[in-house]
Parts: C-alpha cells; sequence; structure tokens
DNA sequence: TCCATGCATAAAGAGAACTGATCCATGAAA
DNA sequence: TTTCATGGATCAGTTCTCTTTATGCATGGA
C-alpha cells in the first residue's frame, strides 16, 4: 500500500496553508503549486476523512468547525518538523569531522587546523584517527585524509602530496661516525624499525639493491611518528616523509641527509562521499587544503 | 515544483519509523511498506538534508548524532498530526447536522428523534430548519430530509414517503355543518388558506374540476404547522399531509374525511453528499429512517 | 563453513500528483 | 445592467515519484 494512503501529508501541508490563508491560490502560491492541485490535495484530504474542511463561498473559503479545529494542529506539527529540519541543517553544517593518520594529524593538520579555524569560526572540527580508511557510512566522518590510490569507488579524492619518504636522524648520531656523506653511510648506524618495507625501497632507488637489514636490532615502533621521536633521540636512523619533519629539521632536531626520496606508489588525498560535495562545510575545507597545499589537484 | 521536494514528508515519515525501531525492515512493516521502499525513502532523506541519518552497521541500523536530534522532534509531531486527526474523525462522526422543513422537524423528526438518539448515545443531532434545499458545499450539514424530485446532482437521495394531502378539520367544525360527507362539504366551510395550489390539486382529484375559491376570506399561514393549528382551533379546513398529523387524529383534534389524497409530483427524500455515504453517523442515520419509514426506498 | 539476517542496488511498472485549459459563480465597477 | 475581476471546480493529459521484484553483499551465529 502506498505510504500517502494511510495519513495523506501532502494534503495536510497543502491544507495548513490554504487553513492559514483562507485562499487556495494563495496556498499554491507559497507552496509552489498551482490553484488546481491545491484544490486536488484539499479535496483527496477531506475525502480520506469523510468530511469537509473548507466552506467553498465565492470569492473566498472559510474553515467549518472540523477544518478550524484541525488547522491549528497542523501549524504545530510543520512549525516543528520546518524548525527540526532547519536547526539541523544548522548544527550539521556547524560540525566537521576529519578521519585521518595518527601521523598526518600530528605533523601536519597540528599545525595548519588553527588557520583553517580562524577562517571558519563557525565549524568546530573534530579529529578522528585511525589506521584504516574510514567507511563513511559506518562512521561519523565529513572528510579523510589518507595515503592510498585515490581510486575509492563513491568517494571524491583530491590529490594532495606525493607520499615519498627518506631516511632522517639526529645531526649527533650522524657525528658519531664523522658524517652521512653517501647512503651506504647509514648502515653504519642503527636502523629503526628494518623491517618496514620503506627501506628497501629506498635503498634500491640509492643503488643499493639487496642490503642485509636481517640481522639487525629489531624494533617496531608502528606509527611514524614514534620513529620520528627515536630518531631525534639519537637512537638511530629513520625513513620518514620529510614534509612532516621540517620543523624538526629547520630546529635542529633532525637531518635529511639525501635529496633523494623513493614512493611506494601511494599518495596522500583528502577524500569525501561523491554526494556530499556541495556541503558547506566540506567545500569550505576543501578550500582551506587547496591553498596549504601546494601539489593539490582536483 | 513538487511539493515533496521541499519537505520530504513521506521520508520523514519512514525516518520516523524506522529510527523508532533502529530497523528499516520493521519499518517496512510498520508503514505496509517493503525494506527496499524504506531504505529508498531513507536515502532520499539523507541527500535533502545532507547528512547521514544512520550508520549501516552490519545486521542493524543505528542513529548518527543528527539522526538521534531529528528522530524525537519528528515523532513528536507526528504524534500531533495523528491525534488532530484521529480526535477530529472522532468528533464529527459525533454530531449530525439535519437540515430538512420546520414541518417535517416539528409534526415527525419530533416524534421519532428521540429513538434515534436512544439508539445512538454518541451522536449529538442538531437540527437546521430552511426553506430552501440545503447546499452542502456551502453550509455545513450532514443530511437533508426535503420534499422534491429526489433528482440533486452529487446527492445520494432515498424516497421517504409520498409527499400527499387531503383536507382537515377539526371535528366540531365539521359538526357546525351536520358533518363533512363528501368533498363539496368542504366548500360551505371557510378554506385556510385558499391561495394554497394544493386546493385546486385536490378538489380535482375528488372531481370538482374548478371549484371557486377565489372570493373567500384568505388568510396565508405559509407553513403547513401554522394551518394545521388553525384547523385544530376550528377555524377552517386545512389541506395537510395526514402523516404528520396521525397524533391528532387519534387524540381527537382533527378529522380527516376522506380517504382521498392528492399529490403535487414531489415527494420526501432523504439526501446527503454521495461521496459521504459510507460515515458512520449517515448510515446510522439511513438506518434508522429505513426502521421508521415502511415506505423507505434505496 | 554454511546459513540467516539485514540493507543496498538495479530495473521496471503503477499510479499519484501536478499542470494547462476551460468553465462557472459572484461581487464590484462602469 | 452589463462587464470585468476574482477565486474555485472540473477534466484530460503527462510527468516522475514511489514502490516492487529480483538480486547482491556483508556479517554474525550455528
Amino acid at each position: 500500500m502506498k505510504l500517502s494512503r494511510q495519513i495523506p501529508l501532502n494534503a495536510l501541508r497543502v491544507f495548513e496553508s490554504a487553513a492559514r490563508q483562507l485562499s487556495f491560490t494563495k496556498a499554491g502560491e507559497e507552496l509552489g503549486l498551482t490553484q488546481t492541485a491545491v484544490s486536488y490535495q484539499i479535496k483527496l484530504l477531506e475525502d480520506q476523512i469523510g468530511e469537509p474542511l473548507f466552506l467553498r463561498r465565492p470569492r473566498q473559503v472559510t474553515l467549518t468547525d472540523a477544518g478550524a479545529r484541525l488547522a491549528p494542529k497542523m501549524t504545530e506539527a510543520f512549525a516543528i518538523m520546518g524548525e527540526a529540519l532547519s536547526s539541523l541543517k544548522e548544527e550539521a553544517e556547524g560540525m566537521l569531522v576529519i578521519h585521518t593518520t595518527a601521523t598526518f594529524a600530528s605533523r601536519w593538520l597540528a599545525h595548519h587546523l588553527g588557520t583553517f579555524q580562524m577562517e571558519n569560526p563557525g565549524i568546530a572540527v573534530r579529529l578522528e584517527t585511525s589506521q584504516e580508511m574510514v567507511d563513511f557510512t559506518r562512521a561519523e566522518a565529513d572528510v579523510a585524509i589518507r595515503s592510498g590510490s585515490g581510486e575509492w569507488p563513491g568517494l571524491k579524492s583530491h590529490f594532495l602530496m606525493k607520499s615519498d619518504f627518506t631516511p632522517m636522524l639526529s645531526p649527533a648520531l650522524a657525528e658519531t661516525i664523522g658524517g652521512v656523506n653517501e647512503p651506504a653511510d647509514l648502515l653504519k648506524l642503527r636502523i629503526i624499525d628494518p623491517g618496514d618495507i620503506w627501506w628497501p625501497l629506498w635503498f634500491e632507488a640509492a643503488g643499493i639493491a639487496d642490503p642485509d637489514l636481517s640481522g639487525r636490532p629489531f624494533s617496531r615502533y608502528g606509527a611514524q611518528s614514534f620513529e620520528a621521536a627515536a630518531a631525534m633521540a639519537g637512537q638511530g636512523v629513520a625513513i620518514l616523509k620529510p614534509e612532516f619533519y621540517a620543523d624538526d629539521v629547520a630546529l635542529g632536531r633532525l637531518i635529511q641527509p639525501f635529496d633523494l626520496r623513493a614512493t611506494d606508489g601511494s599518495d596522500y588525498w583528502l577524500a569525501y562521499p561523491e554526494a556530499r560535495r556541495h556541503s558547506k562545510k566540506i567545500r569550505a575545507f576543501r578550500e582551506f587544503m587547496r591553498g596549504k597545499m601546494p601539489t593539490f589537484r582536483d
């Protein structure tokens, strides 16, 4: 059975307007309908109720007792709906939930989010971090910043930057072997997380096809930011995305001995559901990222 | 523009049910829809709002923040509507407005309406009397009892009884001329309202083709019940519908000297708008009339 | 691993809803 | 009085929303 058969909601909506204005024509104007449609809906409702709601007098309609009782209730009910709906839209536009990795959050967003909030005082930001790409149908998320291929079905994604990496270490540690001058020098030092697949990728790019990392003291940190902290503490060489550690280089806590970077093929992307690309808050964040990321692409 | 574009009322209705039960399938059952339809409507609403309302988790859905804020408001609004609508139906069914002539009201309804109200304690009766046939689109009326042809467009009408008439007078008046034995005797008496077109019709039926009524003392009462009162007071002979005065005959206040009745072609009918024939109160009144009127016809 | 549950998606069809044209009644203005 | 303007009703035609059937997918439990 059609839903509209049970409670003729559209007819009630039309009735509410017509009762408020005591005119079918005006109701039509208010609702963007023709007078014909209003007449049709009112009759529909009257048939459903089994009672006339309007008395048709020439050049004006008036409410019957029944209509007069019904009208204020309908006005009230539709007011509640309208308010709930519009306040929902407002609130929804005021809260931006960003999902990203712990590393990107701490190393990049932390530095730039303040600017976004200055520019968008009406938008509160909530940051969620996780290792996996967020599923927008299962979690409350507006946008995600992730490394990957940029191919996610149903999502619109914008290229942010290449996810390439290079060895980094503390200046003091480099000094212990008289400076790091060529890639092979790194093998004289402790490698932080030698199981990381980035290491063989980088060494291969550096011309050292098959470095023996297997026998080395093994310590898995799992998150780049922890590895970076270990490197800054002089505990070894870490392989990091230099974009994230520009500050630490500037402050002398880390050095990047080689310009050479390697990549594992996955880049950083901004992604959000295709259907929500016109949302105000999403547009605001997208434009903010475009301004902050020189390599941003649509 | 379609009305449903502005506020997707049907989608909200579906959302309300789904949010209350946290299940699309159950919502479908409650509303008499398939799960597919529910899914479609929810998506429609989410697109309209620009914000997901449900989180789809395996084997169950849960409300997002936005959904949780919206749901109680919708439940409230729909409750108001539902209550207003059902109380309207109850009230509407509890008040029966009968339009009829003053004569029918005082001479027939007055005697029988008590029975109707005993049988239908939930229905209050309001009686409106007027000379003209009521226009159901312009006046608050549920049923009308009228004499006429029974042909009223848009109205369902039931034959009640023939609208035939015969002379009636007080026994005392009849005695003054030694009893009324043949129609011509009536011409010896004062005729109440000799201008009434019923008189020539009846005399013609009685075989007196062209009685001279023109020179008689003229008094126009206009309503049958006033003429009847005058006849009972012995002021003359009135031409009346005997069905209305059976009581007065039984009490000896009036006599009907001849069985002969004449008719002007119009009968008594019960009428109401075709579209409202299934209304409970109208059905109740129709069945009541059927029981009280031996000549009632569908 | 297999089955039951619950939602999503696609395609197609029904019919509700809307429109445009026209008609009618009435009150006001000429 | 006649004419005009206003406001609804009616009718037929059309659009497109909504619904259904069929199917797929993911997950939790047996």
